[in-house]
DNA sequence: TTGTATGCAAAAGGTTTGCAATGAT
DNA sequence: ATCATTGCAAACCTTTTGCATACAA
């Protein structure tokens, strides 16, 4: 049986063998930061990376979470999902994936669909553009903010 | 031949009906700022449009565009459109597309492909998610960014 | 020892908001 | 006359940055 644990060992191999690499470090701040990020199955916004790491460490600054997301980010170990005018929120790079956002509470889940994943090719060279890559976003409501109600859609951002 | 000037009237006339119907008022500032944004094929940040508004009317102020625009988006008479850490952008909602978003100069192109717009169906109901719609973000490089050079590829936003 | 990474606090951007004044109906 | 909308300025919130200090290699 697996679970997003299992990518524990797996993503701070990586992650020390780049800083070995290119000559950067591994502090306990990036772990933690990665252990944080691996140990759950949302996409959590910034602060609460920060929220999360700050149980164990209470003196680890705002600063430095934002700092090494960036820089996960930055190396390919993780992947920061934007959407709306709602704070940026990240998850462990794990393959290629959409998202389904849900618009009340901002809450990001993944969807991991074969057939959303090959669509790609005809569009690939539209108007002097050079395609990278892709993204499906699917907006909805949730289970939990269905049953809250339209009313109170925007609220709880 | 048409061309995007041809909406002028019509999302005018979408507007000023929507006003009517629910006794809110057809002021000057939100015509002009429907004008700008009508009067152009690309995707103006608020600031954009605060620009172009105030070589007619200097007095325009910052936040009556950003008030505008959240009205008018959410009166579905124009649609905001996200990406990364770039300021949100905006355009008349003309119907179901998707966005080719340059990496390099943040600037977004509309993709209008009848193939692209069928997948939709089978996620639908996703992990207790309704899904109200989707858009496909193609991530790239436009013509001007990929002459450039990768090395400023993050310099111009 | 060396220079990368951190902590703190301040700054920066984009966007929102309170409130009195304005103006569309 | 009434109440939605505006202008101004200040507040907000997320994210970035300068600089001295700490610490991984």
């Amino acid at each position: 049986m697996r679970s997003h644990l299992d990518e524990f060992p797996t993503v701070l191999e990586r992650m020390e063998s780049l800083c070995r690499r290119q000559g950067r470090r591994m502090t306990v701040q990036r772990r933690a930061v990665l252990e944080a990020l691996a140990g759950r199955g949302d996409h959590p916004t910034a602060e609460q990376v920060h929220a999360a790491v700050r149980g164990r460490m209470p003196g680890m600054s705002r600063a430095t979470v934002y700092r090494v997301l960036e820089t996960l980010a930055a190396w390919g170990v993780a992947r920061r999902v934007d959407h709306a005018g709602t704070p940026a929120r990240f998850e462990v790079d794990s393959g290629a994936h959409h998202h389904l956002v849900c618009t009340g509470c901002g809450r990001i889940r993944d969807v991991r669909d074969a057939g959303l994943l090959d669509l790609s090719v005809r569009p690939l060279h539209l108007e002097g553009f050079r395609v990278r890559d892709f993204t499906i976003q699917f907006r909805g409501l949730c289970r939990r903010c269905r049953r809250r109600g339209a009313a109170q859609e925007r609220s709880s951002r």
